[in-house]
RNA sequence: GCGGGUAUGGCGGAAUUGGCAGACGCGCUAGAUUCAGGUUCUAGUGGGGGCAACUUCGUGAAGGUUCAAGUCCUUUUACCCGCACCA
């Protein structure tokens, strides 16, 4: 048979559209399969051949497990809210509405170009009027739950993009969106308390089963930290600064405190501070910095002494100075610390600079040169002079504190609460109204979704207000409580809000009267299997997760955690290995490679790059080999004779079987079509193979080049599908071998093989070792020591 | 700075519990087919030495454990990723 891609993969895409054979059944007596990828952000340069290596690791487990009889969930949406397209469409004058159509609609052609088995019935696109209504829903259940909240706090700035950042969109000092520079910037803005679950989505981590690193990069940036309170008297004051350490077995070694500049502290003494001046200036300077700026001025510290202000240390009594400094956040602990120079490396490096006292409370290092921040006897701590163990004197650190009411053990997390808005067009509507009666209260239930009002000119303002506080129509309006004029919050949620639940919305994507029915969680929740990038792990996959975890908590979900199990797919790298972008002109456009090569080439050769996980280089020649195999597979159909099985290579059937089937489920996807490649080279060295072989062969296959699979299926006179053909199976008593060849080393060094049967003992193996002509030949005149049998592998003779 | 990872031919990458290093593919060499290019087929392909059978070295580097190490232990170098003044 010649392969001729470009017929093939037209006619068999015609079919499966039109036997809906990928349609997940409502059927719910079948066991199921829920397999997710993360849904494109449907942008104007279209789709990435990234995108293709994402989707086609679950695309073969998907298609792999219809075959084994499973009622599969395979979707595929859009996650089209955004600044991109808003940005575009302020570039070009094109609503957004009609920009992200647009790019649904090429995004959606290419995915089908591919032959990718999603179930184009549940396609959800986030930003339509009847996917949106439960966003805003869910978001007004977390508003009467006390999850919600309105501050106004330092937040991450893009000056660039006119936005609010939450922490996870503002990584490294960068936005996340346009990789410029984030400033600090003090404003009124919603939050999600995502740290009331902070202890619940580390806790969840323990029973699904992601992959180590992503477990791990989630636990760090949650980050749980244990250690305690302690209250420092304000001296000559009945009141207190709290602050929050993980060291209270250093407190003898405080010799000050330094609070953050922002520290309300400040504001509450200014009458008796007698230094005003010098430390607005110094607030000034720190507001000034970018965060970057903040980062790379690390090993340089600056703060300044509040003068006529100080406390009390409540471990000796002894009255130390209290300084601000931008080392120390608002926004993390109490804004205040203990500084203990001695075994801290930062309170070292500022009390250097400052020239104040630093005090050894830990045996072990020299802390004229250093801070000491390993384990130690106790020295000049009073009650705890003389332990050894850290653990023993915190806890007896601890002890005293809460004896004397002045402190007790607590646990921090790094993780911030969600920047919840975006001062931007194109998102969903944030139900809620502020009322100068009655406060914030929520649009009713029954009145969402709150529609996005359409507008012409949605260019974002300049003193960073959403472009819907230009819309009195929508601004004005009675309050849902009291009936008075009130007026519309105009922030809209930002990008990762829809993506928050679009997990639950494919269950039942249809549904009007709630955003799935229960039947159809019970039955399709949680996700088996979500494979996505590693880019999300604490962005998107920590959201849903809080998302998910509430609406368990309300009941509105049958399991705690959504997804039983994450993956993720290393980056396809430019052919110079970089990463692929733009601005360096490396870029490989899937369009380009299915009209060249077809499908079934582009989906195999991207499966057998390298390893799933990891970063791999395009490579325009070793597609080639893959074209290469797919013609040979496209020939075996020369090669039939007859029925049945060929002696010769049953074997190498059975052991194919095996190997693909495992291989698969490890997402070992590379050595999986490693494997089909040697049995086709095993079949064209023997010459031919019967039917039922290559119809064997074919359906191993199906999932990897689905369209040549099908081709060649029908030409072997079937008349259903190979899409949902018997996955094959394999018979493990024919995957082992009668005989085995196996090495012979003498001293560890190979000097011979030999053939012996596979349940060879060790006598019969030595014996068949000596009787090998170089093996004896090499043992002439020696003395054996000892000899070595490992059954199937080796025997090893040392000899002197 | 902290946390995690990686290192194997000319290239991408394979190697259950330690057991024949380099599967599979690319590239390359020679030959056949072809008017030619391409395609396809056959043989070969880690380095050094040898006409050859063979021999010796070889998994970032240096030590060690073992009959046997890519794999285990110690030390070390380079690169990649994540977080980053988190008290």
């Amino acid at each position: 048979m010649k392969y001729n891609y470009t017929d093939i993969e037209k006619k068999w895409q015609a079919r499966w559209e039109e036997e809906g054979v990928f349609h997940a059944s409502d059927d719910h007596s079948k066991p199921k399969f829920y397999g997710l990828v993360e849904f494109p952000y449907p942008s104007g340069a279209g789709m990435h051949v990234g995108h293709i290596k994402a989707y086609s690791g679950l695309e073969v487990i998907s298609r792999k497990r219809r075959m084994e009889g499973y009622n599969v969930l395979f979707p595929i949406g859009f996650d089209a809210y955004g600044l991109p397209t808003e940005n575009y469409a302020i570039k070009t004058g094109i609503h957004p509405r009609k920009v992200t159509d647009m790019n649904i609609e090429k995004f959606t052609a290419q995915l089908k170009r591919v032959g990718f088995s999603f179930d184009w019935d549940r396609v959800v696109d986030t930003t339509e009027e009847d996917y949106y209504k439960w966003t805003q829903w869910i978001f007004r259940r977390m508003f009467d739950e006390g999850l919600v909240f309105r501050a106004k706090t330092l937040v991450n700035y893009c000056p660039h993009c006119k936005v609010v950042l939450s922490n996870e969109d503002s990584q490294g000092g960068k936005c996340d969106i346009c990789h410029n520079d984030i400033v600090q910037k003090s404003k009124d803005v919603w939050y999600l308390r995502i740290t009331e679950y902070a202890d619940k989505l580390l806790q969840g981590l323990d029973k699904v089963d992601y992959l180590p690193n992503i477990k791990l990069q989630q636990e760090n940036w949650i980050g749980r930290s244990e250690g305690a309170f302690a209250n420092f008297q304000i001296s000559g004051q009945d009141d207190f600064l709290r602050i929050y350490t993980t060291r209270p077995d250093t407190m003898f070694g405080v010799t000050f405190m330094v609070i953050a500049p922002e520290h309300p502290v400040i504001d509450k003494y200014r009458d008796s501070i007698t230094n005003m001046d010098a430390l607005e200036a110094y607030r000034a300077e720190c507001a000034k910095k970018t965060e970057f700026e903040r980062t790379q001025l690390v090993k340089d510290k600056t703060g300044v002494k509040i003068e006529g202000f100080s406390v009390i240390n409540p471990a000796n009594g002894k009255e130390i100075p209290v300084y601000i400094s931008d080392y120390v956040m608002m926004g993390y602990g109490t804004g205040a610390i203990m500084a203990v120079p001695a075994h801290d490396e930062r309170d070292y490096d500022f009390a250097r600079k400052f020239g104040i006292d630093i005090i050894e409370v830990i045996r072990g290092g020299d802390i004229a040169e250093a801070a000491y921040t390993g384990d130690g006897e106790m020295v000049n701590s009073a009650f705890l002079d003389g332990i050894t163990t850290k653990a023993e004197a915190i806890a007896k650190m601890i002890e005293f504190l809460s004896a004397k009411g002045v402190g007790e053990r607590g646990v921090q997390f790094k993780m911030k609460d969600w920047a919840f808005n975006r001062q931007r067009y194109w998102g969903e509507p944030i139900p809620i109204v502020h009322c100068p009666k009655c406060g914030m209260v929520g649009v009713p239930y029954e009145e969402l979704p709150l529609r996005l009002p359409d507008m012409e000119n949605f260019a974002p303002g300049e003193g960073g207000e959403s472009p819907l506080a230009k819309i009195e129509s929508f601004v004005n309006c009675t309050c849902p409580k009291c009936g008075g004029p009130a007026k519309r919050e105009t922030d809209t949620m930002p990008q990762w809000a829809g993506s928050s639940w679009y997990f639950l919305r494919y269950c039942d994507p249809h549904n009007t009267e709630a955003f799935a029915s229960k039947e159809a969680l019970d039955y399709w929740m949680p996700v088996d299997w979500y494979n996505g990038g590693m880019e999300h792990v604490t962005r998107h996959l920590i959201y849903s997760r809080f998302w998910h975890r509430f609406l368990y908590d309300i009941g509105e979900v049958p399991v705690d955690e959504p997804y039983a199990k994450r993956t993720a797919q290393g980056l396809i790298l430019g052919p110079d290995g970089e990463k692929m972008s733009k601005s360096k002109g490396n870029v490989v456009d899937p369009n380009d490679v299915v009209n060249e090569y077809g499908a079934d080439v582009l989906r195999v050769y991207i499966l057998f790059m390298g390893d799933y996980a990891s970063a791999a280089p395009w490579s325009e020649s070793s597609m080639k080999g893959c074209k290469r195999f797919l013609e040979r597979v496209a020939g075996l159909t020369d090669l039939v004779k007859g029925t049945g099985e060929t002696e010769a290579i049953t074997s190498l059937f059975h052991k194919t079987v095996k190997k693909v089937t495992g291989d698969i489920e490890d997402m070992k996807f590379n050595t999986a079509i490693a494997a089909m490649m040697t049995l086709i080279n095993g079949i064209y060295e023997h010459g031919s193979l019967t039917k039922d072989e290559l119809g064997v062969f074919v359906r191993l296959l199906c999932p990897f080049a689905p369209h040549l699979s099908e081709e060649m299926w029908e030409t072997l006179g079937n008349k259903t599908l190979c899409a949902v053909a018997p996955w094959p199976t394999w018979d493990e008593a024919k995957t082992v071998d009668a005989t085995v060849e196996i090495a012979v080393q003498i001293c560890g060094k190979l000097k011979s093989t030999i053939r012996i049967a596979a349940d060879a003992g060790k006598d019969d193996a030595l014996a068949a070792a000596r009787a090998d002509e170089r093996i004896a030949a090499l043992l002439e005149g020696k003395t054996i020591v000892k000899e070595i049998y490992v059954p199937g592998k080796i025997v090893n003779i040392v000899a002197k």
